[in-house]
DNA sequence: GATGAATGAGCCTTCATTCAT
DNA sequence: AATGAATGAAGGCTCATTCAT
């Protein structure tokens, strides 16, 4: 019935990508096996449990992203690398609407386990570094690097979901990178309450 | 048997609170009963649906954090107005990190039904005409409103997450503003991919 | 808030027809207290059970129909007697439409105890001694006395239900009468079959 | 566990019918399940919901019975005709009491569905006919014919509880045939009330 | 490996009944 | 009496998971 050499499991994690995207977090394993041709039962040949097919989508999204986002090149200035990080991630969040709405999904509902997040987290480490050896520059402003890594990540997420233009897109990375970086006068003064 | 003078709703939305926290997306109604006090068909006598429990309960959190972010100064500059809806924004989520993280959670989820989440957002209009105003008048870069919202939303989110303490509170704030603000030169080039 | 000087038993009583007429078997006590305009828990100060509630509904509407069928008059030949019930029975069905539709319902979904329904019955007695006398007198065709006196019954609901006009209740006495009578030859012979 | 060779869903209406008839409008889904030998859970693979079930158990009887019946042969005279209606649906409804009880319990009760009604009625087409025909042809008495439909269906029941045997089942016969025929003077005068 | 019927725990919700006020 | 909140046992239905074929 399927197209015949499709390869399972990714018929599968298709299906349940698509389906989290359009049903929301409370899609049954059912649903999933009758969205990727598959009988109830076949499903749970690829996947032990509902848990571990999640996270083996997750994983799959997140790492995906990380091929596109791929590695920096350390020849390079950091500004460099830090703007290709965005390129790249913005550039595969935009083709990529669907796995990016599902892979924040999982994440912010707090379906994928914490063993598929840090496994997904790995994929970033060579991102997650070029931050740390910025920090180490002097470069950045001085605030943990979970916080730095996370605004860049929801400024990524938002563009995407704002559906900005390649022209906002350049703006908004002004926004990220004035705001991260050391160049800028602090602001005056603390607002009274 | 339970307290007896505790107001009903209050104290099952408060319950209920606590194990969305707890528990994350997937509690029970029996679940958030039991932890009420209250028999699970109580619960029922307040909330005639689960769904209107999660409404009211994503409607009060909004509301109280409404109330705590408060109505801007018109007498004020505009810095100065971001400046407090950012102070008692944070202040609020800091102090009440449960809340806040349960409020992102049935937004994120979706289980904060479209209508819950229109009433919730009304109780910012005084604080989305900040960033209309500010936006009007040049002071920041020329991006979606939204977009702009989106991000105070969501550093103000992770600042709590990253759990910041003042200095470094304030700090956030400078990369918020000078990121969004226009006295900065836009970052050289586009990388090359 | 309800009028003050009604019997508060028989208002829910009324209630009670009301509503199983309106809605059918499922009714709860809540929907009946509702249209009574009397608090949940007063019902069962009147009724301990919605069983002695539902046989209270039962017996009351036999026996204001017994009351309406009267007694009859010895002195009167049978036939004559017999007209007499149909002609009563008819028209206060036809009167009552809505008790006489919740007695047969209550009857039929087997939701009036037995008790209940042999108290109801014991209101008939004199309308069954007519036949039971009109059988021993060789009026009627040898038939059990439980069947002729269920055809009555069904014919005269039937003829409610199907809103015969006077003039067609008249034709459908007629057809009791020439039925359970013995003046009539009995049909040719059996059908093969 | 269960005999390996039945057909499911017949087995599931069977044991509703039995305890239908046993046990009367209220019983539960898992009452049924448990009776037909199954899971809870199983019976909804058959039956997606209770209603649905019942409907089907309907329609079931009903055109059980109907196919007893069978079609009126259109060679033989009225009489005739009417006389292996009666003599057939009489003997199904005795040969098969439970459903002929369950049949009328739905019925009456309300619990079938609208649409059930209507499919069940559909398989009683051909004996309708034959009344319609008999009415036309000026065999019987001027009344509506839902009402000498009613009649039939009402005296082939009371026949069958009243357990009636072949005689008096023969003398019944006569009940309804004399009454229902013009060959009869009207009962003389209406009894003063 | 593939299937889909079977399972039964668990879910949300209803409701007859109780009881403190 | 009258009230109506509180109760908790069911009820209908769903679904992740198993397993015989």
């Amino acid at each position: 019935m399927a197209r015949p050499k499709e390869h399972k499991p990714e018929t599968i994690l298709l299906a349940a990508l698509s389906v989290f995207h359009e049903e929301g977090v409370t899609v049954s394993t059912a649903r999933i096996a009758k969205a990727a041709g598959v009988s109830n039962g076949s499903l749970f040949n690829y996947f032990p449990t509902k848990q571990a097919l999640i996270d083996a989508l997750y994983v799959s999204i997140k790492s995906e992203m990380a091929a596109a986002v791929g590695e920096p090149d350390h020849a390079k200035p950091i500004e460099h690398r830090v703007r290709q990080i965005w390129d790249r991630w913005f550039e595969w969040a935009r083709d990529n609407r669907e796995a990016h709405h599902v892979m924040n999904l999982l994440h912010q509902a707090g379906l994928a386990s914490a063993d598929a997040q840090a496994v997904g987290n790995q994929h970033f480490e060579g991102s997650v570094a070029v931050f740390d050896e910025a920090l180490a520059a002097g470069v950045l402003v001085d605030l943990p690097i979970d916080y730095l890594g996370a605004l860049v990540q929801q400024q990524i997420d938002q563009a995407v979901v704002s559906e900005l233009d390649d022209h906002q897109a350049e703006v908004a990375f002004g926004v990220l990178w004035n705001g991260i970086t050391r160049n800028s006068n602090p602001p005056s003064t603390k607002a009274s309450q």
